[in-house]
RNA sequence: GGGUUGGUAGCUCAAUGGUAGAGCAGUUGCCUUUUAAGCAAUUGGUUCCGGGUUCGAGUCCCGGCCAACCCA
């Protein structure tokens, strides 16, 4: 919806409603200026509720119009709130003439308070049977349907209050990624890490190779950058002593929207002193368990095509190379030329631009014919040194790094590191990496390894594709409030 | 970026190139245990936007915007 559609509101649908709000200010009762406290949620009343009981006890509760059903001399209401819905019943001869009458014209969506004693229906619904209501909010605009709901994606996304009103699966869906996040802060802080924030607003964006997002600093007269990670900001911690931090926050890369990429995007980032990326598969392993047990009562999760991931157990462990040689069915991939492998990877139907590295050839390959197949989680271990500068060597052998992946679901969650704490040794990675571009070094960061960085695992947690993963979505856009939408 | 499909009442959707419709919501009336309440009547349209073809376009053609899916 275009902003003239949706302020023009000439249709008639608005203007009865702002007829009736207009109709009750001239009667002295302005319901933006009413104010309830409910002393229950829905759940909380129909839990006070005794088996057989006429007259129980009287209750308050608040909440959203949901379903209205006039009857002559009596209604038969549903108010909606956060934890659910109630009944409400209202009688002609227990409101009175006026008040029945008001309660008659309220509209689907307004928002209210009632008060009165539970009963139930001989249909078996426990039900509040009106002494007095309020009206605390008008709602001039219609919801949605009450039998289809809402189901124009580019609404759910855009009106996302709407789609919270209509639909519970999208509340409850928003609802566990909160209890996983939550989750994830006890299971870090029980193990003594402390949570920290670092800068978002950077002048060299490091700790990825991503294209940021650009904005001016107009009092330095500068440009700075939006993070594309956190990690050189937690390894300076490292240095500083704090040697078990995280943080959970936003990250920002300046590349397309698809299924599966959001521009901003959470991530978990955990470092820990005097371990490695050995330590970082036991963490990562006892964390997701963890928010199997607590959040989601399984270990088992049913993806969209019906496949089910099994998150029990110990979790395969893969060494890329070997997944390689297994998905090109070539044992001796490794020692091809790089003419070689892209006529390889072109001939297993991979588009490659021919000006790709040696190593870009292969990841391609690893992106495009191995990520996709690891639906059950996997740790891909021992990954080129050249996709990650940040990362140590393996110590026999030079071409690799000393490294882990969690892919699961078929998409990287969870990368993690022994990290290189060594000055040199990373400068010349660093260099390597940026090439002409010495602008791009941060040299700050480098200094503060020149301090001396204990030896640390350090892993990045996608929070996003972690929670497509754990709720069984298919869109990054259903595990975010308010998705970028173009 | 490319391909496919779609965009019609507030919502969900119909409509062979020939008078734009239904259900729900709304309005009015009846109805004191309903729960997609029911019955009767009734209001409501820039058919996404801009061009074109045609006696006539929601429908066909071209361009644009937006969305979903697939590919890059």
């Amino acid at each position: 919806m275009d902003e003239s559609s949706a302020n023009e509101n000439t249709h008639d649908l608005y203007k009865v409603r702002l007829g009736k709000l207009e109709r009750m200010r001239d009667a002295g009762i302005d319901p933006f200026r009413t104010e309830f406290e409910p002393a229950f949620t829905s759940e909380e009343a129909r839990g006070r509720y005794r088996e057989d009981e006429e007259n129980g006890e009287v209750v308050t509760v608040a909440g959203r119009l949901m379903a209205h059903r006039v009857m002559g001399k009596s209604v038969f209401s549903m108010i909606q709130d956060r934890a659910g819905r109630i009944q409400l019943y209202a009688r002609k001869e227990e409101l009175g003439e006026d008040r029945f009458a008001a309660f008659k014209k309220l509209d689907i969506g307004d928002i209210l308070g009632g008060e009165g004693r539970l009963f139930k229906t001989k249909t078996g619904e426990i039900t509040v049977r009106l002494q007095d209501f309020k009206l605390v909010s008008k709602s001039l605009r219609p919801l949605p349907e009450k039998w289809h709901g809402l189901t124009d994606n580019e609404r759910i996304y855009r009106q996302r209050y709407l789609d919270l009103v209509m639909n519970e699966a999208s509340r409850n869906r928003f609802r566990t990624r909160s209890r996983i996040v939550g989750c994830i802060r006890r299971f870090l802080e029980e193990r003594d890490f402390l949570e920290v924030e670092t800068p978002v607003l950077q002048s060299v964006p490091g700790g990825a190779a991503a294209r940021p997002f650009v904005t001016h600093y107009k009092a330095l007269g500068k440009d700075f950058y939006l993070r594309i990670a956190l990690e050189l900001y937690l390894k300076r911690l490292l240095v500083g002593g704090f040697d078990r931090v995280f943080e959970i926050g936003k990250n920002f890369r300046n590349e397309g929207l698809s299924r599966r990429h959001n521009p901003e995007f959470t991530m978990l980032e955990v470092y820990q002193a005097y371990t490695d990326f050995r330590g970082m598969m036991r963490l990562i392993h006892d964390m997701i368990q963890r928010i199997c047990d607590d959040v989601l009562g399984t270990k088992e999760i049913e993806r969209p095509d019906g496949t089910v991931i099994h998150l029990g157990g110990e979790w395969r462990e893969a060494k890329y190379k070997d997944l390689i040689r297994e998905a090109t069915g070539d044992p001796d991939w490794f020692s091809r030329s790089r003419g070689e492998k892209l006529e390889k990877a072109r001939g297993m139907g991979i588009e490659i631009d021919p000006n790709l590295e040696d190593y870009e050839i292969t990841n391609d390959v690893f992106e495009k014919r191995v990520e996709p197949t690891l639906i059950q989680p996997t740790y891909v271990t021992h990954l080129p040194k050249e996709l990650c500068p940040l990362a140590k060597i393996t110590s026999d052998d030079p071409t690799t790094i000393d490294v882990f992946e969690l892919c699961v679901n078929g998409q990287e969650i969870a990368p993690a590191y022994s990290e290189q704490n060594d000055p040199l040794v990373q400068r010349e990675m660093f260099e390597a990496q940026v090439g002409e571009d010495i602008q791009k070094m941060d040299e700050d960061f480098l200094t503060a390894l020149e301090h001396g960085m204990p030896p640390a695992g350090g892993m990045g947690v996608g929070i996003d594709r972690l929670l497509i993963m754990l709720t069984g979505a298919e869109n990054i856009r259903e595990v975010i409030l308010f998705p970028q939408l173009r």
